[in-house]
DNA sequence: TTGTAAGCGTTATCAC
DNA sequence: GTGATAACGCTTACAA
């Protein structure tokens, strides 16, 4: 590995000057740019980052902490992420945060250690402690979540979305609606979209049913079982993630129920799980790319540290149909 | 930030001692180490890895490339490396493949200044030119892709697993078996395993019928259609990824087929997308979980260098039944 | 058992 | 316009 000494010698400069025409500064004659630049080139001459980071106190790393790497919502948003990541000379670092706070916290000092220039929480609130461990240099945003607290985020109006979605639902002649919920522990999103749901079927003078997953595919079937016992007039399901709206659809025809002919299914998030069954979920659609790529720009314009509401859509796909006449 | 002159000053010793007793060197009295261990708490000090791998010339970042970040393959591997890597205290670092290997290059040399302990691949092969950006230090590992080359990978063997999985079709009575093949150009493994569901057939003297897709689930549907105008006798669909698979399912629904009753589709890889279709898809698996941590064992582990092969195994699910009577 | 000092590869502050 | 030189925070001979 060549060094800045070793191309300042080629070229016949000095260190300092191969670093200014490096980080493009100004100082040197056009002659002695090319020289240098020829050096670099004959060198296979690359930064070393290490150095640079220690010397400058910022590195290239953007972070990123996701509930589950293989989580399709969290993968769609990492794609944005690395996008604008990579557009803009920066690399990405992964890590996990399914495992409890304290292990969240130790991500987070890897990261100030290595001095990253931000990090992205994606599905997690940020909490006090995660603000210290990074330290105060440390820009920390949250994606896909509203932040109660004053903490940046960036994310879709979760309330109204699922309001939105109820609606939707209720205009379609439903009246009985049940939710699929996902664990209010895990995601802090899903009471308030649980909220949204309560607040539509009310204004409608409907009942409500709810049942509680976990988001995932696999609580989807015997969330949704409880549900049918509950309430064995139910026409619609409004599952609160795309993982569970799948699995009720195929948990449905397995029972031998039709969709969207007996019972509709709407999802949420749109991803491309909701996709990924027959017929496709209706969804509540949230912006995941474009989110990720927001984040990166928030975490590298120092200035503008405000949250952003980005706008939810209904997507209409096969599983939902008007309430069966029955 | 607390730096080791200030944890040195603090409990009275010198910096050197501090370095020892943080990398559980010997040469202290347990006095000593108590006292430093004090002033770390005291202090919350953390060592600054940029400083440290400057000196050490190693940090403790695995590079993981994958082709798609949100390809649920490349999730499944990335959850297994994110586990084992992060029990051995390392960080992952994540990069994109899809975008031509000029690209891919830039990552490595990215990957490189950084001083990263090693690199894993994921569904690519491991080209001279990547290992030269690598330079000689770095490990560089294939996952998920048999490397004809002599670089080291960890695998199945894909060509027994298409044949097995061909096979099993074939013991299942079917004798029109449609193969939907994967891009030979983007994966590498596709093409070995044409050669397995080829091999197959002729063993059996059946005759073979495949169309491309590029793997991906919306590929699946228009390779499908192709397949049944080329033979409309079809009784069964092989598609070597559950992407493909599952839109197969899903699409045969939509043309009115039943599935397994009227048509039986097997899938490739045993990823999560093989269990969001109804019925679910029986798939050839892979271990890729396994892989990613065994990929960073690899890397950690200097001596062996050996290219490993695991073993695949039939996973039967709803989608594959016995050939129609009819 | 402990401390001193050199140096990893940069950048930044001075001089010239 | 260009070059010494001193850090950045750590590890590691080498001394003591």
């Amino acid at each position: 590995m060549a060094t800045i000494r070793d191309v300042a010698r080629y070229a016949g400069v000095s260190p300092a000057t191969v670093s200014r025409v490096v980080n493009g500064l100004v100082g040197y004659s056009l002659a002695t740019q090319k020289r240098v630049e020829g050096a670099i080139l004959a060198l296979d001459y690359e930064p070393d980052t290490l150095a640079r980071g220690l010397k400058t106190k910022q590195t290239s790393v953007i972070g990123v902490l996701a509930p589950l790497v293989s989580d399709a919502l969290a993968s769609e948003v990492m794609t944005g992420v690395e996008n604008a990541a990579r557009q803009r000379g920066y690399s990405v670092m992964l890590g996990r945060t399914g495992l409890g706070s304290a292990h969240v916290a130790g991500y987070l000092r890897t990261l100030r250690t290595y001095r990253s220039a931000g990090v992205i929480l994606i599905s997690a609130a940020i909490t006090p402690d995660m603000r210290r461990a990074l330290g105060a240099n440390v820009p920390l945003i949250a994606v896909a979540i509203r932040d109660q607290s004053h903490f940046p985020s960036i994310a879709i109006d979760d309330e109204q979305a699922a309001y939105d979605g109820t609606r939707y639902l209720i205009d379609l002649g439903h009246r009985h609606i049940g939710l699929l919920a996902g664990d209010p522990n895990s995601v802090l999103v899903n009471t308030v979209r649980e909220l949204g749901y309560l607040r539509a079927m009310t204004d409608a003078g409907l009942p409500t049913v709810l049942e509680q997953g976990n988001s995932l595919y696999d609580s989807g079937p015997p969330a949704l079982r409880r549900l049918l016992e509950r309430d064995p007039l139910l026409t619609a399901v409004f599952a609160l993630s795309d993982e569970m709206g799948a699995s009720a659809v195929n948990e449905l025809q397995r029972s031998g129920r039709r969709v969207p002919d007996d019972i509709s299914v709407l999802g949420f998030d749109n991803t491309r799980t909701s996709q990924h069954v027959y017929p496709a979920l209706s969804t509540v659609s949230q912006p995941l790319e474009e989110m990720g790529e927001l984040a990166v720009e928030h975490l590298l314009s120092a200035g503008n540290s405000r949250s952003r509401i980005l706008l939810h859509a209904l997507v209409t796909r096969g599983s939902t149909a008007p309430v069966p006449p029955g």
